[in-house]
RNA sequence: CGCGGAGUGGAGCAGUUCGGUAGCUCGUCGGGCUCAUAACCCGAAGGUCGCAGGUUCAAAUCCUGCCUCCGCAACCA
């Protein structure tokens, strides 16, 4: 008989940059997954990626004066060696720019065109020449283009179509029948309340306004757009529509996806009606984890705030990454990671509780005899209740890892942990030790002691794959011993257990000391990047001339006051030397009217006029961005007269 | 009145579905112990559960209104 399956997956990542702990803290959910069904028996596989087309890429791999290939090629070697550091233990690894996928995915881009469910239409968009960009109606700023303020055209691009809203009414009737869908249910109400019922529009899913992703097959001018070459690759890994595998039948449908906040919408509306039209069933559960926020702001690369999980990893060891993740955050909601709270998770839970009861019943055994236990036993007051929380708690991490709640599986575990450390004061063996008739209990005691640490360890494998095998080692549970199953039994390893000490599994950590260290590490490479040569700027070269055209003041503020319902603008009136005119700026954010009134600044005087939030701005003034979520005025000097023509 | 989430002892969270003595971890203070990684165990202090009404014998939990914070959307000439 077979065994069964388990399919479970990770959002494929986008190869633009390095990733981070967030994308590492769903990789690292989904291995833990993962490893607990192995261990319950099933046949598990376990699948992640990148997502290696489109625009982005195509340009990034340009600057960088590479070939999109190349770029994203040494791109995803770091990522491989980031699961490997990570003890990510993947099945399959599916790149779309392998061979064998978008093949696939043009018979699948194929197959949805002959079943009319993809349709050639027209992308209506503004078109603005020069830009090379389309733009919607509602991103126009007074009718121009909101990149370089000229006349847009409207123009066409031809493209083709997938009919989503066809499926509105089914993907309704896929939620309501299939409760646990969406997960969690709080996520169920916003699909359908912002996406659904506002009606669902076709999706464009093709370009052909750039290169770099799957040729459509039968016109080869487009290149498959985002979704289908991207979501396909749940089932493309498995073999659906290629050679390379052959186990789609074996394991489609998904039991989980694993996706973030972000994407799940992509996941519970475009995918399961792509997934309806091909005709095949659509996955068990979609899970949407929240964001690990760092100190409650969104963590972003140009905020300078992203956790280096490799240096983490190094520094406190990867189980110890591992274990904060999934022990501090709660699946489902955005919480916040911080330096302090790694350390002192590691500190009480694994230092203190975990580390110090195998390094405390270890000494013990080898003190009190050479290593190795006796074959007697006696049984006294509190092993009772030890043994029945130890056989009780493999019932509840199952119970919880079932329902995805790492957290709480963590706790059970941990509970047992604290049990086991109130056990030795209870029954305080060094007393024991020092009358010779007490030798029998004393065994019993660490025995008991033993027998706990090594339903312990079995429970971590899934969370802490490192450190489990290590605590195994220390008491000698091999084979029987250390089976998923025998957590939930008691008395499984030999009376005559034998004991080797070990290296404390996690050292303490001065927390003060090690918050300064962090900084340090995360400041240095930041430095080193400043007097790196300028890339070639994304701008092009432009003459002289070209800079004649743009006329600058300095202009004094007389003055400002927030644009109403806007969080975002402040309307200014500054005198521009021969008159007073109206300006609308977006740095609300950084600067109170009181701030800027009576101040000199730089004034693009000859912008053409636009309106921002129905207030006519007449120029620009210029700031600097010193981050993407810091923005500084220039400031002129106060001698400066109004209408001082700046070049 | 754009959509959504959140407001619980010093910090971080659980509890809210199906009302019934407010719970966990860390920190603080006091005590115990010495096997152990100055770790472990016990005890204590500390909360009008954002605010105001309402329903009820009873509300953190249900209803109404309001306030604050955070995402997303729009606005960053």
């Amino acid at each position: 008989m077979s065994k069964k399956t388990f399919y479970i997956t990770t959002p494929i990542y986008y190869p633009s940059g390095k990733l981070t702990i967030g994308n590492s803290y769903t990789t690292v959910a989904a291995d833990t997954i993962a490893r607990y069904k192995r261990m319950q028996g099933y046949d598990v596989m376990f699948l992640t990626g990148t997502d290696e087309h489109g625009q982005k890429i195509e340009k990034k791999a340009q600057q960088a004066g590479m070939s999109p290939q190349q770029y994203v090629d040494e791109i995803v070697e770091g990522i491989i060696d980031l699961w490997k550091l990570l003890d990510i233990s993947y099945d399959r690894f599916i790149r779309t720019t392998y061979d064998y996928h978008q093949k696939a995915v043009q018979k699948i881009f194929k197959k949805l065109y002959d079943n009319g469910d993809i349709y050639k239409g027209y992308y209506d968009g503004l078109y603005c020449t020069p830009c090379e960009a389309f733009w919607t109606e509602t991103q126009l700023i007074d009718s121009k283009c909101p990149d370089c303020g000229r006349e847009v055209t409207s123009a066409r691009e031809e493209a083709y179509f997938f009919r989503l809203s066809k499926y509105a009414d089914k993907l309704i009737k896929l939620y309501e029948d299939n409760p646990g869908f969406i997960e969690p249910q709080s996520r169920k109400n916003e699909m359908i309340n912002n996406f659904i019922k506002p009606g669902l529009e076709d999706l464009c899913v093709s370009r052909t306004s750039f290169k770099w992703g799957v040729p459509v097959s039968f016109d080869e001018k487009h290149v498959v757009y985002v979704w289908i070459d991207a979501l396909s690759n749940y089932i493309t890994a498995l073999g659906y529509e290629n050679e390379a595998y052959d186990d789609f039948e074996k394991y489609w449908p998904c039991d989980v996806h694993l996706v973030g906040k972000d994407i799940l919408r992509f996941h519970t509306i475009i995918w399961p009606a792509m997934l309806m039209s091909l005709g095949l069933p659509t996955p068990k559960k979609v899970f949407g984890h929240g964001w690990l926020l760092l100190d409650g702001d969104k963590m972003s690369k140009s905020k300078g705030n992203v956790v280096d999980p490799v240096i983490l990893s190094e520094r406190y060891s990867v189980d110890a990454v591992r274990y904060y993740l999934l022990r501090d955050i709660p699946f489902g909601a955005d919480s916040n990671f911080s330096n302090e709270g790694l350390i002192n998770r590691i500190n009480s839970d694994l230092a203190n509780d975990l580390g110090n009861l195998v390094s405390r019943t270890v000494a013990m055994i080898s003190k009190y005899f050479d290593g190795t236990l006796p074959d007697a036993s006696e049984s006294g007051e509190h092993d009772e209740e030890l043994i029945s929380l130890a056989v009780s708690v493999k019932e509840s991490v199952e119970a919880n890892l079932d329902s995805l709640q790492f957290s709480s599986a963590l706790a059970e575990i941990f509970r047992l942990v604290s049990r086991s450390n109130k056990y030795i004061d209870e029954t305080m063996p060094w007393v024991l030790a020092k009358d010779e008739s007490k030798k029998t209990r004393l065994a019993t005691v660490l025995y008991n002691l033993c027998e706990s640490i090594r339903i312990i360890s079995v429970l971590i494998a899934p969370f802490m794959p490192g450190t489990s095998p290590k605590i195994q080692e220390q008491i000698s549970a091999v084979g029987d011993a250390i089976t998923w199953e025998s957590a939930g039994k008691w008395g499984v390893l030999p009376r005559t257990v034998k004991v080797t000490s070990g290296s404390p599994l996690f050292p303490r950590i001065d927390v003060e000391k090690e918050l300064i260290e962090l900084q340090n590490q995360s400041e240095a490479p930041k430095q080193e990047e400043k007097p790196a040569p300028a890339p070639k700027d994304e701008v092009d070269q432009i003459s002289i001339d070209d800079f004649a055209k743009v006329s600058l003041i300095a202009a004094q503020v007389l003055e400002c006051e927030r644009v109403e319902k806007s969080d975002k603008l402040l309307r200014l009136i500054v005198d521009d030397g021969t008159s007073k005119r109206q300006v609308v700026s977006g740095i609300a954010k950084w600067y109170t009217p009181e701030d800027l009134v009576g101040k000199k600044i730089m004034l693009v005087s000859n912008l053409k006029p636009a309106k921002l939030r129905g207030v006519e701005s007449c120029g620009m003034i210029l700031s600097a961005d010193c981050s993407e979520d810091d923005v500084k005025v220039i400031f002129l000097d106060d001698s400066i007269p109004n209408g001082a023509k700046i070049r």
